[in-house]
DNA sequence: TTGAAAGCGCTAACAT
DNA sequence: ATGTTAGCGCTTTCAA
């Protein structure tokens, strides 16, 4: 159907090493040829079969990102300051989102090694540790870098937060607005940034002078659905906390519809601080406090160092880049009204 | 580097047809031959290059979606309902975003035609209808088919939900609740689905027997920002609207900051009524009364569609497949208190 | 400056 | 049942 090079050169009673050559911009064509064959290209608007191209060249320009939830705007926000990032550089990016599920993320993997992507950005979705020493293998070589979240201890280039800062200045935050039961609603914590905010929490408590209870500890799955669950049991508790530090956006809604049933005014009864600036995190009732990270800079910035490992034939070591992030303050946190006792069902 | 069929058929002693023979499960190769080839290329753990297959076979079992906004989880959730779709037929989802702009809707076109997807989905972003109209010359023939949003008058399959009842419904539900002077905030009307909301939003109030006010319809880009710039500027008119139905979640955001800015309470001052069903439509404040579109069926049988249109020699006419759509009531919409007048700066 | 020809890794006739 | 071979559409030596 579409024009192929083949065809075109007949046309022209030229070689197909030419129109290729025009098409490449290889300067050695003679003007008046060159000129001949553009405007024969552009009349029947020719577009070149990428597969065939990248098959010759032994590259795509593609680079994949897996992310564990697109419809969580902290990714798509990531995935667009990678996008602009990389799309100046020439090439294109595939996003794919694995749903924060194992299988689905290793089919990704494939599929992306068989596509022939050129490098592949991931944000691990949590799971086993077994599973994610996989991961290396599963992408055969293939240039990689784990962005937002890694595993501990990794053997690839990683960006993202200082999450342990992150967690120490959000749960820092709570206690200086009064409160000494503190809770944390985290994801699994399979992964270095559940892990480092997890730390960074006992550690705010413990410089504060506050004992570290288990029991307010609470791992989600990073749905509406768990993290509810996970306020209708804190809720139910002897001895329920008066704030908590919400690891991931989702969550938080899902953490906040469960007060609001149980009748627990924020902030007045309960303080919520969350992780990642939404379109709605100033829209919601109250106001949300949050932990700011910069997305489109960690897209942008993994896709800088994608590219930078995949133009390195010296096999640099691994590297590990952190960037900033800031505490915005709303409406959600406050100083208890009733200290140290709240109305629960 | 990845092992090709080529040398696992020299390392086996057998030819590259054999073993391409038993990786596409041909029948006809014998039972020990197929399991020792099996064995072989779950060892060098096989991955086809799918370049190579899909340059071969002249199919790449790849469709391309484009949705105008992809962190507006309506089109998260639309693309995951087509990915789903797909994924069980064998086909993979490439999804873009062409961020409501036409060059790099257009790039995508493109981008997606030198991939060689199969087919393609999209949710044409606003435009002129100049541009509009060069769409399907853009996919070369490729199956086509527009999703939530087409062109007046489409010469390609459609998808999308019956927008004028949607928005007749909307505006009815207002008009029950004893608003007069209801305003309207619409995208572009380039595309026929913001025709027919408009239209529906004109419809409901003439069978009301409300005079349409063309000072009350506004037209924003999708964006919150000008849904803000719209919402001041409808607060300084000399007889404001005392509720307004909102064409677009994200422009609902900038909208409900402006009211508040202005302290126009929600919904004892002024009601509002949006499209489409978010993450946070429950818990913004307050609550939002939405139409709902059935986002990830949309997907799904968008999806279906276009497979139904690429299995198809015979030329079918093109298709339009409407969808239901519902009303679903939350506090953002009520009975005025004041009528009549609202407090402006 | 242009052309001829050899593949990229795979599939699918077409032999055998 | 297995092997040989001709491409898919393109880029890129290499020769002319």
């Amino acid at each position: 159907m579409a024009a192929g090079i083949r065809s075109i050169a007949r046309h022209l009673g030229v070689s197909v090493s030419t129109v290729s050559a025009v098409i490449n911009g290889h300067s050695y064509v003679s003007p008046e040829m060159r000129a001949r064959v553009e405007q024969y290209l552009r009349e029947v608007d020719y577009q070149p079969n990428y597969l065939a191209r990248s098959l010759r060249r032994r590259e795509t320009r593609m680079v994949g990102l897996i992310v564990p939830d697109l419809a969580n705007s902290f990714y798509t926000a990531l995935s667009r300051g990678a996008e602009d990032f990389l799309l100046a550089r020439g090439y294109r990016l595939i996003v794919a989102d694995s749903r924060e599920d194992w299988k689905r993320q290793k089919d990704y993997l494939e599929s992306f090694c068989r596509m022939m992507t050129d490098g592949i950005l991931l944000v691990p979705s949590s799971a086993t540790k077994a599973q994610i020493d996989r991961i290396p293998g599963l992408v055969r070589g293939r240039p990689l870098v784990y962005v937002d979240r890694s595993p501990i201890k990794s053997p690839v280039d990683v960006v993202l937060i200082d999450n342990s800062a992150a967690s120490f200045a959000a749960t820092r935050h709570l206690v200086e607005r009064g409160h000494r039961r503190i809770g944390i609603i985290t994801e699994p914590i399979s992964l270095l940034c559940a892990a480092d905010r997890l730390e960074g929490y006992q550690h705010a408590l413990k410089a504060s002078g506050i004992d570290v209870d288990q029991d307010l500890i609470y791992i989600g799955n990073n749905t509406k659905e768990s993290a509810h669950e996970i306020g209708q049991r804190m809720l139910s508790q002897k001895m329920p906390p008066t704030a908590a530090v919400v690891c991931n956006n989702i969550m938080t809604l899902g953490f906040l519809s469960a007060l609001r049933e149980r009748k627990v005014d924020v902030p007045e009864d309960f303080s919520v601080i969350g992780f990642d600036e939404c379109d709605w995190s100033e829209h919601i009732h109250p106001p949300l406090t949050t932990i700011r990270q910069p997305a489109a800079e960690m897209g942008a910035t993994s896709a800088r160092v994608l590219l930078e490992r995949m133009g390195d034939k010296k096999e640099t070591p691994p590297s590990t880049t952190v960037l900033g992030f800031d505490l915005k303050v709303r409406s959600s946190t406050a100083v208890l009204a009733n200290c140290g006792s709240i109305s629960t069902a």
